[in-house]
DNA sequence: TTGCTCCTCACGTCACGTGAGGTGGC
DNA sequence: TTGCTCCTCACGTCACGTGAGGTGGC
């Protein structure tokens, strides 16, 4: 007796996916009739297909994409369960990140903190040890986590640190969604041969809480530099005095944002509340 | 003194969103440049639209569709607040449903409750009241919160049910992601003129635990049909005995799913547990 | 034979991203 | 004048959904 196959009308009522998705599902891999009537391209499901099916659209239903929906069913048993704990775990990272977008929306809303001190600075030119890379803005988060503690542990190899780290934005980086980015981190004193970060006078304002905020701050900077057309196209620079490796809580962080401006422009304000 | 303006590189400085992106909600109406120059095509943008520009990134992130974004910058104060509300009312749900989603993948790979017991049964016409209509998969719960009330209401004026409330799916419901659903309520009495769902004879499942899950017992109850080869295209016969009315956690609801068979198919099994 | 199921294109959706190829402004 | 910024098509992505137009099986 022949094993009874599904037509894919029938498939599609014990899997509850439609007729369509099994077309896709063909078309993509993800679930390859047993048989396809050469002739006719009618497609025949076998009874042990129902299985994976359900897997699939599970999978699906939890926001795996294809293609590592396709790996699940290829693997072998632990290797299944490593690729969805993965796939469990970028979910949880995702819903942090909703929760965030929420918590800044609502700041937004509520107009907290929207009073933004900008003083005048000129930052001189700083030995450091330094990162150079093409990175693209939704991995910068990664890279930072990533390279910061080698430059502190190379920083700490000459001499230590000799102040808050740091990082160089070129003005087209957001206008692009990413490019080169610089890290550094000071060196306590003058290092014959050592990297140098050039100084510049900045407008520097004061931003507290989280990064994804951080485009608050941006704003009135940016806003406050077009309105007295004093600004240039160099790197915007950031300095982190508090960073995630301080404080568990977002709101605690602390980072200058300094736009650069022309030298002849706006004086040094002197007292910087930032900068005793 | 002209109002500085700036360019789209410049404006991207400022929010934090690529020109791409502004290329587009310049497209789409969501950040209309204050000014486009008729020859060159270069965009313009006023200092006041950085904060409307900020407040867009922010709903885009908490995952606002466009045309609601639209919305939210043309209404007023009040208006405004009432559809970010709606939106983060959405996004609970989604995160809901998704933690269901969740929970039933554990279930699945676990193998919980895998045994699905099939009994034989036949089922008299059954008087009702019931609503028949065209009703999308992704509506059906927002469907059936807002039908059975009403069903069980008109039952209560004609003398009251005669036993749970159930639904008849089609065949091709699933197949097409939608169509023609009957919800129906048994009354208690015969009623001259009130409608009959008709009779058939069923192979029957218990499923227990959320609706997301009943591809499972779906699956189960097609497989023994179609390995036995005595089904029929006639619909699909759920039955809620414990219904979201009468539990709050899903894993407490019990649906029976009945599969339809040929009169001369298997005999009825007499002894049916969930109907002693 | 009727009507349902099945088939294959081909195009639409959503919110942009990715080049290609060309022009404007300092 | 060089090089950067800006422009407009046109097409790609992702996971299907939506018809159109036609054929197979009971």
């Amino acid at each position: 007796m022949d094993a009874p196959q599904l037509t894919v009308g029938e498939f599609s009522r014990l899997t509850h996916l439609t007729v369509k998705t099994l077309h896709h599902y063909h078309e993509v891999g993800v679930l390859t009739p047993a048989d396809v009537d050469p002739v006719t391209g009618y497609r025949r499901y076998a009874l042990d297909q129902v299985e994976p099916a359900l897997l699939v659209r599970r999978l699906r239903g939890v926001g795996m994409p294809v293609p590592q929906v396709r790996a699940v069913l290829a693997a072998d048993d632990a290797r299944r369960q490593a690729l969805i704990a993965a796939h469990l775990d970028d979910l949880r990272h995702e819903l942090a990140r909703t929760a965030a977008a929420v918590t800044d929306l609502q700041t937004l809303l509520t107009g907290d903190a929207r009073t933004v001190v900008i003083t005048i600075r000129d930052v001189p030119d700083l030995p450091c040890v330094l990162a150079t890379e093409d990175v693209a803005r939704d991995d910068i988060t990664a890279w930072c986590a990533a390279t910061y503690p080698r430059l502190f542990a190379a920083a700490g190899r000459l001499g230590g640190a000799g102040g808050p780290a740091g990082a160089l934005y070129p003005g087209p980086w957001f206008a692009d969604g990413g490019g080169r980015v610089t890290a550094f981190v000071p060196l306590a004193g003058p290092r014959p041969g050592a990297d140098v970060v050039p100084g510049s006078r900045y407008a520097v304002a004061l931003h507290a809480g989280p990064f994804t905020d951080l485009d608050r701050t941006y704003a009135a900077l940016g806003a406050d530099v077009a309105a007295h057309g004093t600004g240039t196209d160099d790197p915007v620079r950031e300095i982190y005095l508090i960073t995630p490796g301080d404080v568990t809580d977002p709101a605690g962080l602390r980072t200058e944002v300094c736009w650069p401006l022309t030298p002849q422009g706006r004086q040094d304000t002197g007292k910087d509340p930032s900068c005793p």
